[in-house]
DNA sequence: GATGAAACCTACGCGTCCGTAGGTAGAAGG
DNA sequence: CCTTCTACCTACGGACGCGTAGGTTTCATC
């Protein structure tokens, strides 16, 4: 007989259980990923996940609610003050420090939520609806077109997110150096916006 | 009895189970489609798919593999010839014309592949990498850091799938207007990079 | 040391899905 | 009319996964 592992609190237990079930998650996407082998890496009985979760989309909610909450945080912590570039910067930065330091969340978030139901094609388009907000004002205040506000708002989320599954691969160069590039890609294109950019195919040569 | 469906020469019903399956794959995402359904829509029974492409798996990677052919020759049309910014913006608009006369396809390219074995996370960042040599290309020619286009050439194309993801859920504004903006965005943004981004954070006030 | 609750287990029912075995129906040529 | 080839079918084996029923261990409290 093994040794039994000591028994743990309702909390401790959930707990660890989340972080076996991100862990899974992550790598086999929700669809694929079966709740025994949750258990097992949780070194726990499936009736366990049920009791405290529900079952499997329980579990997968909540493990998304909290990655999603982390992520909102951080990126708000760190765009709260400073000048506008400088919030750019530092919200990039943020992103994709939570991309090497979380890479398991951040695989969650950029896969598909269960398909059932019809919810959203990814998680992070939610993120998108949320910097478009705020673009939505800064281009009133501007003068700029603010029908156009939410291009700008999923183009800089889909630029960060897409460059963080790049890097999770290649890990070089460091994320600091990333966050300088792409900041400086998305402040020079939006510094040098015109207010109304119109098409090369509507100007002659 | 229902009157039988007419019989089809062999490539025909390769073709019609073609589209069912792209149909179906584009809905419910790999894991969660069933052979049963695929046969159902394109009103076959199940060992007519297993006979044309072996299995599941087989009848998935002729879907990607014709639709990743497919965007891949129409971009490279688009970019064939004009001037750097007018390629860029016809790169976008061509991007954006896939994916809004075929959603589904543009969905299977944009979910994940079949996660056994290991592969890439999404379809797409071959596509990234496609644009990172380009990129690669025009930064040792123009002088700038060559190590760093990898980071503009994903952030390219993850700004344009991005944003198509959105506009799939919207459909508005068109894509023409779509396709101006982002070009826009990137352009200047590339225009009036430095030579070496230097960070805010390394910049006394 | 009895009692009760909370944590945890083994074992199974039930549905679904992949892939195949083995046979039928229609067309094409002798 | 008969053969044969190709498209196509019904029916099933075997595996796997979700969720549950019902019992067992540990711990705190009286």
């Amino acid at each position: 007989m093994p040794p039994r592992a000591p028994r743990l609190s309702a909390s401790a237990r959930r707990a660890s259980i989340i972080d076996a079930g991100r862990f899974v998650f992550a790598r086999r996407g929700y669809e694929a990923t079966s709740v025994e082998e949750i258990a097992e890496r949780a070194k726990v009985s499936k009736p366990v996940i049920y009791e405290h979760f529900g079952g499997k989309e329980g579990l997968y909610a909540v493990v998304v609610d909290r990655e999603m909450d982390y992520v909102v945080r951080r990126i708000s912590e760190a765009i709260a003050q400073g000048e506008p570039r400088e919030r750019l910067e530092h919200g990039a930065l943020a992103f994709l420090t939570y991309v090497k330091d979380h890479p398991d969340g951040f695989a969650i978030l950029a896969h598909d939520a269960p398909a059932a139901g019809g919810g959203m094609l990814s998680l992070l388009s939610d993120l998108g609806e949320r910097v478009s907000e705020v673009f939505t004002a800064a281009f009133k205040a501007g003068g700029y077109d603010a029908r156009a506000a939410p291009i700008y708002g999923h183009a800089l989320v889909g630029m960060v997110t897409f460059v963080g599954q790049w890097w999770t691969t290649v890990r070089k160069p460091p994320i600091e150096e990333v966050a300088t590039h792409i900041a400086a890609l998305a402040w020079m294109g939006l510094r040098h916006l015109p207010k109304r950019p119109t098409s090369i195919r509507n100007r002659p040569r």
